[in-house]
DNA sequence: AATTGCTCCAACCGCCAACCC
DNA sequence: CGGGTTGGCGGTTGGAGCAAT
């Protein structure tokens, strides 16, 4: 028996679309809005797959997308959520805007991949390649590791590459305050999704979380800053503490108006351009405890808190269990 | 210039869970 | 309630482009 195919294979085009396919689909999206995938591509004219309208659609000519290169930020982000989200590109793209899954796994696989297993991390599990595997299976209470790495050896146009690098790996126990963060989204977002959001992610991302309690490696520089240094200007506190977070704060994550409400956390709340959010906002829980900057989405903020990774800036994670060397 | 090997990424495939009747 | 349908996700593939030989 099996499944029935998705549509009418025998009469569908397949491979790359060519300009006028893509006219056409954009023509039809503009005019119809988005939705009912199955009977789009006859009522736009198309030989092709409904499944194969909405990727090209949700991966290619969505004008919301933002193509080009990534950023060294977005680099960051996406190792950092990778290592507690896992192999949830959705999720991850969700919180990189104008960025597609397929884009990021797509990314992943060929260049962070490589970069991490050059600074010596495994990719699949965000720790040291030569650490023992078995030395960490009794992480039952928050520590943290430090390895001084001969980072980037390879990797000649990363920033990283000036002064010293330290891959500082962070075991997070049951109490781990990041976990909890991601834990409550993923919560929360069930209670958003009652009316009908995808149910799947729930069950399969929380008990993962709650399982690995995955490691998280920091790429923590302690070094002058030097290609953030206008922006950095008016907040004049250079402290080694500040420089820890680093180029991510500069990621503006104002939501563009055709982007689709990130799925996670179901969140639909956009913020204004050029404002800069902590944490847990750019994970969709800015009404949280542990956000730091509502009072500046309220347009109240005394200062310009910029962004809080991890929040290392508010104390959520205790930073001061770290060993720097 | 031709061939080979490699990288990158758009697109496809199979699966799963929610939805719908 | 059950079965078919649909939308969405993650893994994989294939071909275009580029570099090395």
């Amino acid at each position: 028996m099996g499944r029935s195919p998705c549509c009418e294979k025998a009469h569908t085009n397949k491979g790359a679309w060519t300009k006028e396919e893509d006219d056409r689909l954009i023509a039809y999206i503009r005019a119809h809005g988005e939705g009912c995938w199955r009977s789009l591509p006859k009522a736009a004219g198309l030989l092709r797959c409904g499944k194969s309208c909405r990727l090209r659609w949700i991966n290619y000519l969505r004008p919301d997308l933002k193509r080009g290169n990534f950023t060294e930020e977005e680099d960051e982000l996406i190792i950092k959520l990778h290592s507690l989200l896992g192999n949830k590109w959705s999720l991850i793209a969700g919180r990189l805007p104008g960025r597609t899954d397929n884009e990021i796994k797509n990314y992943w696989n060929t260049h962070i991949r490589r970069k991490l297993l050059n600074r010596g991390i495994d990719p699949a599990t965000h720790r040291p390649v030569n650490d023992n595997p078995t030395s960490h299976h009794t992480n039952t209470n928050a520590t943290a590791t430090t390895t001084a790495t001969a980072a980037n050896n390879n990797n000649n146009n990363s920033s990283l590459d000036v002064g010293t690098t330290t891959t500082t790996t962070i075991s997070f126990a049951n109490a781990n305050p990041i976990t909890h963060l991601v834990k409550e989204e993923v919560e929360d977002e069930a209670k958003h999704n009652s009316d009908g959001g995808d149910h799947r992610k729930i069950k399969n991302t929380l008990p993962e979380i709650q399982e690995r309690c995955p490691d998280l490696n920091l790429e923590l520089r302690i070094s002058p800053p030097h290609h953030h240094q206008q922006q950095n200007n008016s907040s004049s506190s250079s402290s080694s503490s500040s420089y820890i977070q680093p180029q991510i704060q500069h990621v503006n994550y104002h939501h563009h108006h055709h982007q689709q409400p990130l799925k996670t956390g179901g969140r639909t709340s956009s913020f204004p351009s050029g404002t800069t959010i902590c944490f847990a906002c750019s994970l969709g829980i800015e009404n949280s405890k542990e956000c730091s900057c509502t009072t500046s989405l309220n347009g109240t903020s005394s200062s310009s808190t910029g962004y809080d990774f991890l929040g290392l800036k508010t104390g959520v994670l205790d930073y001061r269990s770290l060993e720097m060397k």
